[in-house]
DNA sequence: TACATTTACGTAGTTAACTACATATTATGC
DNA sequence: GCATAATATGTAGTTAACTACGTAAATGTA
């Protein structure tokens, strides 16, 4: 086994970190959906499953509940429609907004896909069930919204030369 | 405050939860630099802190032991070159191989950005010292080192239909 | 020793996030 | 009620990882 830097430099690469782990799972759930012939993308049921909760949304709302900037957002939704997964139509009360629904083939196929999603959760959950980890998250990201890792690190840097 | 849909929807979301939190600090550490006018990248310090343990290192070696493939490495490589902190020269013993050290100007500067690392280790451990979370990292990159998590969801599918 | 295999490096193209800018529509305020 | 500001969407270009493929050098083997 080789040596392994970024672990060995433990909270100074805890971003190269998380990157790391998060895309080889991105990875490997790209890779199952290829093995099974299952014609969506790792990210995707992000989307099923935030308009399976509120129905239908616009290119915005998406973006907020999710955190992300809107043309990721619009990138996905290109992707999904063009899949057939998606349709928009334009929002009667508000000509600038999109309305973002889910098709019948969306919804005829959500069951099958939530199945495997189950089946993810519960991998993952063997993993850590006895573990803190999530509660670590909320508070990892609690604490970062409060003060960035920039604002955390000038600090430092300041009471150094103090 | 919005929803956090990722937040809500726990294991199922770890991946993108944990690439959300690496690319907000990795965003923050490129705008820090960039304030201070420092001319250095997000993961260039991985690059810097392993040349200053070997000395000189291949792009093989480099790789290996930061876990990237090898075209990552000398993407980042040549972009170090450009700025004047690396030079390459070939290996006498293996035409194959090139050996990449640090510069003048790396060897110059790397105390002055030592202290910034140093700060932004302690930023990390100032929110994290009372958790237990580098160790559930490695447990959480040793499991899925043992089986994917691929292979994980499929087993648990197939559980399910039985 | 010559040929096949492995290794090291490099290039091209993909992915999914981002910022910055552009355009159209709605809301606000004098 | 018209001008300005804010909001929603869309487009273009950036970033940093990846795979796949190509080439050159070294190694192993018949």
């Amino acid at each position: 086994m080789h040596e392994d830097f970024i672990k060995e430099l433990g909270y100074l690469s805890l971003a190269s970190r998380l990157k790391r782990i998060s895309d080889s799972m991105i990875h490997s759930g790209r890779q199952m959906y290829k093995n099974l012939n299952v014609d969506i993308e790792p990210n995707w049921y992000l989307i099923f499953k935030l308009l399976e909760k509120h129905g239908n949304l616009s290119v915005t709302d998406i973006a907020e509940k999710l955190q992300f900037s809107h043309p990721s957002v619009i990138t996905i939704i290109n992707k999904m429609t063009l899949a057939g997964y998606l349709q928009s139509e334009p929002c009667p009360t508000d000509g600038r907004r999109q309305w973002i629904t889910l098709t019948q083939k969306a919804k005829k196929m959500l069951p099958e896909y939530q199945k495997l999603w189950v089946a993810g959760t519960k991998g993952i959950e063997n993993m850590l069930k006895d573990t803190n980890f999530l509660t670590l998250l909320d508070h990892l990201e609690q604490e970062l919204s409060q003060q960035s890792f920039m604002e955390r690190t000038l600090n430092e840097f300041n009471n150094g030369t103090k």
